[in-house]
DNA sequence: ATGAAAGCGCTAACAT
DNA sequence: ATGTTAGCGCTTTCAT
C-alpha cells in the first residue's frame, strides 16, 4: 500500500494553482485572496479552502510589481543596542499594526555613509514612506529621499531644516531646559559627561544648548569628559571616576544619557558622596531602568514612543490620502524630571 | 530667463530611462548595474555615469521577481526590548554584511499566533532563508516553514525538535549546570524567580532542568516567586521584597534573567543582607549591563552573537550552494560565571 | 561585448 | 459576480 503524502513543492505555489484547485479563475482567486471586490459567499469558502489546503502563500513580489504598490515602510535608526529606538519601533508598530503597512528596520550606525547605502537598498523595494532619524544626512541621501517621492518622517531632532515632515524634541531646548534647572537649583561648578560629538549630532545640540544656558546664568562648564564605544554602566562608573579625580569640586554632573549617568550615580554612592547634597546628577532619556536605582536620577524623558507613532500616523495618513508628503512638523517637549539627585542646595553665600 | 532644474520624477526611474540616457540597451545597463557578465570599461562608465546623473534606483521588486531570487533573510524573534535578540541580530549582521543577503525582523511577541503572522508575511516575499527564534512553534507555523523550501535555522534553543538547522544551548542543561553549581557550593534553601511560564519555553526549561538537578542533590526549590510584565530592576526588587519577606530563610535566588537578578541584587545591598555570605544570587544571559554593578551577579553566559553568526552562516551557506537547507546542529555551551554572589561557603553541620 | 524576445506572478482595466 | 487581456520592470535565454 503506498502511503499518501503531502506533496512537497518544488516550486512555490501560485495563483494559478489555486485557480485550478478551486476552479475559479485566477483573477476571482486574487479578488478573494484580496478581499477586493464583490464576490459570492460560495466561491470564497471554496478559493479559501483550497488555498488553505494547498498551504498557498502570496506573492507580495509578483503583486508589488503588478500594483505598483508595496506597503512597506523603511524605518532607518542608527542603532538598535540603545535601548532608545526599540522603543521608537514599538510605537511606529502600534500605529501600524492597523493599516496594510508594514516597517522595515535598517541600522545607520551613526554613520552616513552606511546610512546612504542602507537607504538606497530600502528604496529599491519601493516602500510607501521612509521614517528616518535625525535631521543631519548626507547630500545624496537627502536627494535620494527627496526623488523618491513618497513621504518621508525624521525623527528624534526638529534643529535643522526636514526633508519633509518632522518629529522630535529639540536637543538644543532640552539641553538650555536642564541647564536652566541645575543653575537655578544652585549648582555652580559643573562638570559634562557625554560621547564623542562628530557621531551624534542630538548628544551635540544638546551639549550646545547646555553650554549656552549655563553662560547666560554666568556660568561655565567646568569640566567635561567624552568618551567613545559603548554606553553601558561600566563606562559611566569610569568616566565619573576620571572626572571626579581631576576635578573633585564639582557640584553637578550631566551625562548625555541615562545609562552613564546610572553608572556613575552607583559609583558617587559606593565612594560614600551624598547626593544631591555634595553632588547632584541628571542624565537624559528616561529609560524604564533608572526605577529601580537606589536613587532615581534626573532625567528628561523624550517621549520616543509619542515620537514613533507620531511619525508612523503621518505615513499612515499620506498614504491613505495618496499624497508623497504633507510637510508637517511635530514638536514634543520633553519632560524634565528631577528625580531624587537634582534638588534645590542651600547658597554658598 | 529659465531656470534649469533637475526635473523630479512623478513616475520612479526605470532601466529603460538609463539606457535612454546612456544610449545603451537595458540589457546591458542592467549588467552593468549587477556587475554581471562582459562589458566593457567604456560602455560601463557611460552606464554608471548616466544612473548616478539621474538618481537612479533599481527596482528589486521587479529585479526578484524575473530571477526568482530575493536576497531578504527572514528574522523572527519574540521581543526587541529583552536586550538579548538585538545582540543576536548584530551577530547575524556581522555575518549577511559580507553576502548580497540582507536580514529583514519580524516581531512574534511570544505569541504564536502573531509568530504565524510574521511569518506568512514574511515567506510572501520570498525570502532566501528565515532565521527563527525557538523550537516551539504552532504546527501551521511548521508547515509553512517546511512548505516554503528554503533554509530554516532554529535559535537559542536545543531542546527540541527542529524543522531543518538549530544553533544555540540546551536550556535544560543550563538551568542543571547552575543548579550543580549552587549546590556544591553548599546553598540548600532555594528560591526561584522568573518569568510566567506559558510565554517563555526556554525559561521554562531551565527551570526544569534547575529542580531537576537539585532533586539529584536532594533539594527542592524551596519557594518561587512568578512575574508577568516587562523585567526590568524594579521588578526585580519588588519580587525580590516579595520572596524574602515570605521566607526569610532562603539562602539563594535564581532569577530567570539578569535584570530581574541585578534589581534584587540592589535590593539586597540596601537592606544590608550580606552577599554572597548569607544569600547568593544568580541570574541568566551574561548581559552588558552587570559589569558596572556593585558587585557582579553570577550569571551564564549564552554566547548571542555567536548565535547569530552561526545561523547567520548556515543560511549563507546554504544560499550559496543553493540547497534549500542542510539541516545542521550547533550546539553551543554557556559559560558559567560566578561572578561574586555564587560562592563556596560554610557547611550548616 | 551587446542586443532581442519572452516571461516571472500578479493586478488594473475593461469586458461580460 | 466573474472572466479576459495586457503589462508592471526587470532578468533569463538565446542570438549575433
Amino acid at each position: 500500500m503506498t502511503i499518501s503524502q503531502t506533496p512537497r513543492p518544488r516550486r512555490p505555489l501560485t495563483l494559478r494553482d489555486v485557480s485550478e484547485a478551486s476552479g475559479v479563475s485566477e483573477m476571482t482567486v486574487s479578488r478573494v485572496l484580496r478581499q477586493s471586490g464583490d464576490v459570492s459567499e460560495k466561491t470564497r469558502a471554496r478559493v479559501l479552502e483550497a488555498a488553505k489546503r494547498l498551504g498557498y502563500v502570496p506573492n507580495k513580489i509578483a503583486g508589488g510589481l503588478a500594483s505598483q504598490r508595496v506597503n512597506l515602510v523603511g524605518v532607518i535608526i542608527p542603532s538598535l543596542s540603545n535601548l532608545v529606538f526599540p522603543e521608537v519601533l514599538s510605537g511606529i508598530n502600534e500605529v501600524l499594526e492597523d493599516t496594510p503597512l508594514q516597517p522595515v528596520v535598517g541600522v545607520s550606525r551613526y554613520d552616513p555613509p552606511h546610512e546612504e547605502k542602507v537607504l538606497f537598498e530600502m528604496l529599491s523595494w519601493r516602500p510607501s514612506g521612509v521614517i528616518i532619524a535625525g535631521l543631519e544626512h548626507s547630500e545624496a541621501t537627502r536627494a535620494m529621499l527627496r526623488a523618491a517621492d513618497i513621504p518621508v518622517v525624521e525623527i528624534m531632532d526638529l534643529d535643522g531644516e526636514p526633508v519633509d515632515s518632522v518629529v522630535g524634541i529639540s536637543h538644543r531646548r532640552a539641553g538650555a531646559e536642564m541647564a536652566r534647572a541645575i543653575a537655578v537649583a544652585g549648582y555652580r561648578r559643573i562638570g559634562f559627561l557625554g560621547t564623542k560629538m562628530p557621531m551624534d549630532h542630538r548628544a551635540r545640540k544638546r551639549f550646545e544648548g547646555f553650554t549656552g544656558a549655563l553662560a547666560r546664568a554666568g556660568i561655565e562648564v567646568a569640566d567635561h569628559e567624552f568618551y567613545s564605544g559603548g554606553s553601558g554602566l561600566a563606562k559611566g562608573r569610569e568616566m565619573t571616576r576620571a572626572i571626579l579625580e581631576r576635578s573633585p569640586d564639582l557640584d553637578f554632573l550631566y551625562y548625555s544619557n541615562d545609562m552613564i549617568a546610572a553608572g556613575g550615580l552607583l559609583y558617587c554612592l559606593e565612594k560614600g558622596i551624598d547626593i544631591p547634597g555634595t553632588l547632584g546628577l541628571a542624565g537624559f532619556n528616561g529609560i524604564e531602568l533608572l526605577d529601580g536605582l537606589p536613587l532615581r536620577p534626573a532625567t528628561m524623558d523624550i517621549r520616543r514612543r509619542e515620537i514613533g507613532r507620531k511619525a508612523a500616523q503621518i505615513i499612515a495618513d499620506c498614504v491613505q490620502k495618496g499624497v508623497s508628503g504633507l510637510g508637517e512638523r511635530i514638536a514634543l517637549v520633553p519632560r524634565l524630571d528631577p528625580g531624587d539627585t537634582l534638588r534645590p542646595r542651600p547658597h554658598d553665600t
